[in-house]
DNA sequence: GCAAGGTC
């Protein structure tokens, strides 16, 4: 019988052909089989069906996500399994009677949309292999290749990717190009622990056709919706100025992006307004000891004048309390990779990619555990002393784990985070030895190894000294001091040792002399600039991206000239603030978070079958197809900008003060904002300080926390001469 | 070439 027939009789019937089949033996295991087909069937109205792996006869695929989930579930299943290797990718198997396992591995998504039309709107795309759509994807074809050949003598399935929606779709893909769905399982499991594995593979169930349609639908939305605005927004440029440029929007990159430009509007926007601090200074035991205001600042220089005055007048303050109180500190829980990036950046300036590409390293090293995980938690399952001991074979960890055995008495209970994953715990080490490492590696481990264990050293104190004080007429100042009461997990997690500052003890009722009472001038300050690192927290807060593309979109915004970074602080480009412009226009909703929680709520909807992958893809089709409409109607109006902002041409008419097109009075759409601000900033600022408007001007013409913008605009007499 | 999502 020639392949091809084979193939086409083993896609319909599974199994092999039958007048292969000669043993009783087999035929009964073939009989077997027919009926748990039947299950599969009928396990898609009844999910709560399941079956042991171990019930299946014949060849078994069990397609993990990745390599090293190959190899635990290997493990798991039996301790005599073969690995075995294929063009350098290993796969495992494992004969029992009767069945042949064989584990095998994607790395990760397989396959991608792809379409090979130009323009836009554009709605037709198929899947494809990634190797052939992406060239940095070319790993992936040798993945394919063992798959394939795997899949040809395969008689079932089993789906063994991450029990979440990606996993579904990764999974599946594979099932249905290269095996036979409906001879397929899936299997689900929250940790690669072999006990949860064993239990795993004794309960599987069908394929997870709602997952599995919830995440196709998921790519198809973010595909119809990406692609078509980028096409868009390129192809308006290349009208007006001829010129290609890649330019892109996305459900999480177009957000993201936003977040930095209404910052850095508000920012370029800002005038420091007036403040007024009663600064005093007292005596004590001969030191000089500066006390604070108890309500900060005041907004007013009268009233600030009055509290100066009282003070002058009474010559000093009374104690009204004094106090010292013990303050505990938990220990923090092992890392997640959003934590371990914060970390990162705070103590030694690295870029959130930067952390997230070392972590990966150190993973792929097996060195660490899974760095891409929202965990904060440690798995009660791990061999925590094992790891310990392993650790304290490393030089300069020996004396650290040997001091804290000793202070645990050996009782390993680590704190847990809130924080949780369904896929991966919290990242640790997995106590093999760092072969060479280069310092900012070892920098990255280091972090993560002392991290580790401070999760389950003892709490640490904090002595938190406060004294008060009152003046005559009831005006209220204090300071503070604090030290640290005992060191406990700081000794092993030192880069979050508080500050020390000690104050003296005083006595309630004691009455301490005043050295100076002065009214100092301060001003508001503008919002902190933004860094990758706080983008990428705003991208956790708000809930968009994964573990695995937030830090990648940020750099994304800046390849694409949206962002720029100058000294680790981000600013958005006038190409930034153009899309965002363009985009809340026209296309609003992508330009949202809400996008996310509107795709969320539709993938629930699909996954309990209160929605169809088909009508809600049409849904997006047909609004998008309406905004395009829209958009290709000022589409003129929308190349000229982007292509001004890009600097492919010059502004017809020109703001006086910089070089985006004319808003109104001569001046840019931002500049025009920044006059705006300066006439109600004026009124504000002559309630606090009675002033005139021409020492209002030259007093944020020369602070320095004063936005650009207005800056701009101050400096500029004949703008200055407008208002 | 363009998204977001996996992982090498």
């Amino acid at each position: 019988m020639p392949a091809k027939t084979i193939l086409d009789y083993l896609k319909k019937h599974g199994g092999r052909p039958q007048e292969q089949i000669k043993s009783v033996k087999e035929k009964e295991e073939h009989r077997e089989k027919q009926a748990s087909r039947e299950k599969i069937v009928s396990s898609r109205r009844k999910p709560e069906w399941k079956i042991k792996i171990w019930d299946l006869r014949g060849n078994i695929l069990v397609i993990a996500e990745k390599p090293k989930a190959a190899s635990k579930i290997a493990y798991a299943l039996s301790s005599r399994f073969m690995r075995n290797r294929w063009k350098g990718i290993p796969y495992y198997t494992i004969r029992s009677n009767g069945a042949n396992i064989i584990i095998a591995s994607a790395a990760g998504h397989l396959y991608g949309l792809y379409t090979d039309k130009r323009g836009y709107p554009i709605f037709q795309y198929e899947w494809k292999p990634l190797y052939i759509i992406d060239q940095t994807a070319k790993h992936t074809k040798k993945f394919i290749e063992l798959l394939e050949k795997l899949s040809r003598n395969a008689d079932y399935y089993v789906n063994a990717c991450d029990y979440d929606i990606e996993g579904s779709v990764i999974g599946y893909l594979i099932i249905k190009f290269m095996g036979d769905p409906d001879r397929a399982y899936r299997v689900k499991y929250s940790s690669l622990t072999p006990a949860e594995l064993k239990q795993a593979f004794r309960e599987l169930t069908g394929l997870d056709y709602e997952m599995i349609e919830a995440g196709l639908c998921r790519h198809e939305l973010d595909w119809i919706w990406g692609i078509n605005i980028s096409r868009a927004l390129m192809d308006a440029v290349r009208k007006t100025s001829g010129k290609r440029t890649i330019l892109s929007a996305g459900r999480v990159q177009t957000p993201t992006l936003k977040h930095v430009v209404d910052h850095e509007i508000e920012r370029n926007l800002f005038i420091p307004l007036p403040l007024f601090i009663p600064d005093v200074t007292i005596i004590k035991n001969g030191e000089k000891i500066h006390l604070e205001y108890i309500s900060g600042s005041l907004e007013t220089r009268r009233k600030a004048e009055e509290i100066i005055k009282s003070i002058k007048k009474d010559g000093y303050l009374t104690v009204t309390e004094y106090t010292e109180k013990t303050i505990c500190l938990n220990p923090p829980p092992a890392f997640n990779l959003g934590d371990l990036q914060e970390e990162a950046a705070r103590i030694y300036g690295f870029s959130p990619y930067k952390t997230q590409k070392i972590a990966e390293k150190l993973y792929l090293d097996a060195l660490i555990s899974y760095p891409r995980t929202n965990s904060q938690k440690l798995p009660p399952t791990l061999n925590y002393r094992g790891i310990m001991e392993k650790l304290a074979g490393i030089d300069r960890y020996g004396s650290l784990i040997d001091r804290l055995l000793r202070e645990t008495r050996g009782i390993l209970q680590p704190v847990q985070g809130k924080k949780d994953d369904p896929a991966h715990p919290a990242i640790y080490p997995t106590g093999l030895k760092p072969g060479k490492l280069s310092s900012d590696e070892w920098k990255i481990y280091d972090l993560i190894v002392r991290r580790f264990l401070a999760a389950f050293a003892e709490k640490a104190s904090l002595i938190q000294q406060q004294a008060r004080f009152m003046t005559r007429e009831g005006y209220e100042f204090r300071v503070s001091g604090q030290r640290i009461g005992k060191l406990g997990w700081l000794y092993y997690y030192y880069f979050s040792k508080p500050k020390e500052k000690s104050i003296p003890v005083f006595i309630k009722g004691e009455h301490v002399p005043i050295k100076t009472a002065r009214l100092r001038r301060t001003y508001t300050r503008p919002p902190e600039r933004l860094t990758k690192i706080k983008i990428l927290r705003w991208m956790e807060r708000v809930e968009i991206g994964t573990e695995a593309t937030r830090a990648r979109i940020i750099e994304l915004l800046f390849r694409r000239g949206y962002l720029e970074a100058k000294g680790g602080k981000v600013n958005a480009t006038d190409l930034g603030l153009g899309i965002i412009e363009v985009l809340t226009k026209y296309f609003p909703q992508i330009t949202s978070v809400e996008m996310t929680r509107y795709f969320e709520a539709k993938m629930e909807a699909i996954r309990y079958g209160r929605a169809e992958r088909e009508e809600v893809v049409e849904e997006a089709r047909q609004t998008i197809v309406k905004l395009l409409q829209e958009f290709d109607r000022v589409k003129d109006k929308i190349g000229y900008l982007l292509s001004i902002r890009l600097g492919y041409i010059s502004p017809h008419r020109k703001c006086l003060v910089c070089s985006r097109e004319e808003y109104r009075l001569g001046l840019c759409y931002y500049h025009y904002m920044a006059l705006e601000k300066i006439r109600e900033a004026y009124n504000e600022w002559n309630r606090r300080e009675e002033t005139t408007f021409e020492k209002f001007i030259s007093s944020i013409k020369k602070l320095r926390s004063t936005g650009k913008w207005i800056t701009e605009i101050v400096g500029n007499d004949e703008v200055l001469a407008k208002l």
